[in-house]
DNA sequence: GATCATTTTGACCATCAGGGACATCGCCAG
DNA sequence: CTGGCGATGTCCCTGATGGTCAAAATGATC
């Protein structure tokens, strides 16, 4: 089945047929009812090969997303999936998961599919260190900041991590702890968790109080298991701490889970602040205090940058989207 | 950049450079390598829009994906997306949501990308009333079985899920409940929910109670805030319920928070058994009672069937993946 | 050293399914 | 009768593949 089928089987030339499937102008009411009448009887479809060939464009917006335990990022893949369909792209969405090889097969996929431009959600530098750099399409890093990475034709969209985790900190010490432990991503490969890390770092130093990196700092990746290995790891070196702060929900909950494990209670014996907000936060008991990054703000925003990208052509653009402080009882004062 | 550019800076002709790139014989190895050390040079790929209108395929095998809040899906997509991407295809993920025309939407980028084949995650009978009937390609019910459907050019993996819910129902039996209410999908339009609701029904009538849908079923969409609501519902009918089967772990995580928004307490006043097996489930306080899916197990043969119907043109095929009970601590021995 | 066989190579063309430039046709108004 | 316009068709182009055939290079054998 091809369009010449159709233009046979309707008595017009492709060239009409062509421009009824296109929706053109200079087409004659009847011409259009007949042939719409043959595809819709045939069941006809343009052969998007082909017309992408001719074309040289594909609708295609690949999305890499890394670390597919963290579950902010489902609901944000939907709504960036919802704004593309909405105007018309198709989304191919692509996990890897912090093993090199799947992040240039991701590559491979992306030079041989042609996307008309790439999102990528969660990680970063290594993307750009791999396979990535030479696929001259428009990109936005979503959650992370491209800003001080040196690619100027990278969009961005992020939250501010360094005031959100500062604000985390201050949270806790407004509560009267002080023996803080910090469960973070890693601070060398990815950009977030580097502006969180030092944020805390900034609010212990308000308050002249060192942070002792070594003792106080454990890093994991983002997933319910990592969370509770390395909140285990944290317990043994700083048997005394009183509270922490998890730099995202499900890193939060998975040691909260160690902690009980151990025989402490949330919040009585420690109090743990989360970050991200993650709809599952405010479900469990008691709910988690986090700090909430407005998901669809930094969907339809990303989506916005890149379309605008592609489409206008315009410049690499760097926006931060508000978060807010979302208090909830898995974090307490601390009882004298 | 085109084949041609690369016959013409490496001296060779299009035909030698073409023999290179598809690993075809006939070719010297000084010529491989030369040809091999331009195409890195100018970093050239193919053109595949080109390459699969010629050959009149693509590796694109589409996942379409019902309910996205449910959180067992995220790690089945995962490993799916890894077994196809380790098999050379490409995968096209399409998030629709209990929307009757995103589900329009995905069978219009279906048929515009002309993927291989389709595997459908979560959902069902909708989506054969629509779009997709008229694409002719393997497809692949993941977690519902197209056995009774009546389409028996789809293949389907599942869990046995009445027998699973059944077993879910015995268990609560087993601890001396019998005022139990059940959480489900809609069960006109879910075929998996309609098998877990068989399975409960199953269990009443064998310990011969009376099972009043009416007052102990209420059906909802399986999220956190729908099994919330649902949970409501039914305490609203049943003051006196001492258990809950919810047909997935979101909807019993859900209605967790409400049983303790009313004031009682899980599960010292009622029970609470799941469906899945997510990881979140043995994180809880207390750990989540559930039927595990094997997910790992839906991911891998799904793909394996569609991939042999695909590529030696097997017949649809129905596989039943094993679950296993996990008992948990949200259901306890009713207190006499 | 000549002959034949085999491998390497490439030019050429058709093909895939569309799109777009341009030509043509019919029709109407001036 | 001609200029203008809308409707329609003809033809070539997109980038790669594959087949055919032939030229050239290499190797083996007598």
């Amino acid at each position: 089945m091809t369009i010449r089928d159709i233009a046979r089987e309707s008595g017009y030339g492709v060239t009409t047929v062509s421009r009824v499937l296109n929706d053109q102008p200079n087409v004659s009411d009847e011409a259009r009812e007949r042939i719409l009448e043959v595809v819709r009887r045939t069941n006809f479809h343009l052969n998007s090969n082909a017309k992408r060939l001719k074309q040289q464009t594909s609708t295609g917006i690949a999305v890499v997303v890394k670390g597919s335990k963290n579950m902010l990022f489902p609901s944000i893949l939907e709504q960036v999936q919802s704004h593309l369909v909405d105007t018309g792209y198709a989304c191919l969405i692509n996990y890897v998961d912090e093993d090199d090889n799947e992040v240039e097969e991701a590559a491979r996929i992306c030079r041989e599919l042609r996307p008309l431009g790439i999102l990528f959600l969660g990680g970063d530098i290594e993307h750009f260190e791999s396979g990535f750099l030479h696929i001259s399409v428009p990109c936005v890093l979503m959650t992370g900041s491209a800003f001080d990475l040196g690619f100027d034709s990278l969009s961005s969209v992020t939250t501010d991590d360094a005031f959100a985790a500062e604000c985390a900190i201050e949270h806790l010490l407004a509560l009267g702890h002080s023996k803080i432990g910090v469960l973070g991503g890693f601070i060398e490969s990815s950009y977030p968790s580097l502006q969180r890390y030092r944020g805390c770092i900034r609010a212990f130093e308000r308050h002249r109080l060192n942070f002792d990196a070594e003792c106080q700092f454990v890093a994991s990746r983002f997933s319910l298991s990592d969370g509770y290995a390395a909140m285990e790891r944290l317990l043994d070196r700083m048997p005394d701490l009183t509270a922490v702060f998890a730099m995202s929900d499900v890193t939060a909950i998975g040691a909260i889970r160690a902690i009980r494990d151990r025989g402490s209670r949330v919040p009585e014996d420690i109090s743990v602040v989360g970050f991200d907000g993650i709809e599952m936060g405010s479900f469990l008991t008691p709910k988690l205090a986090t700090v909430r990054q407005d998901g669809e703000a930094i969907a339809s925003r990303s989506v916005k940058l890149l379309l605008n990208a592609i489409q206008n052509d315009s410049a690499a653009a760097h926006e931060i989207v508000p978060f807010c402080f979302s208090p909830g009882e898995s974090a307490r004062r601390l009882e004298a």
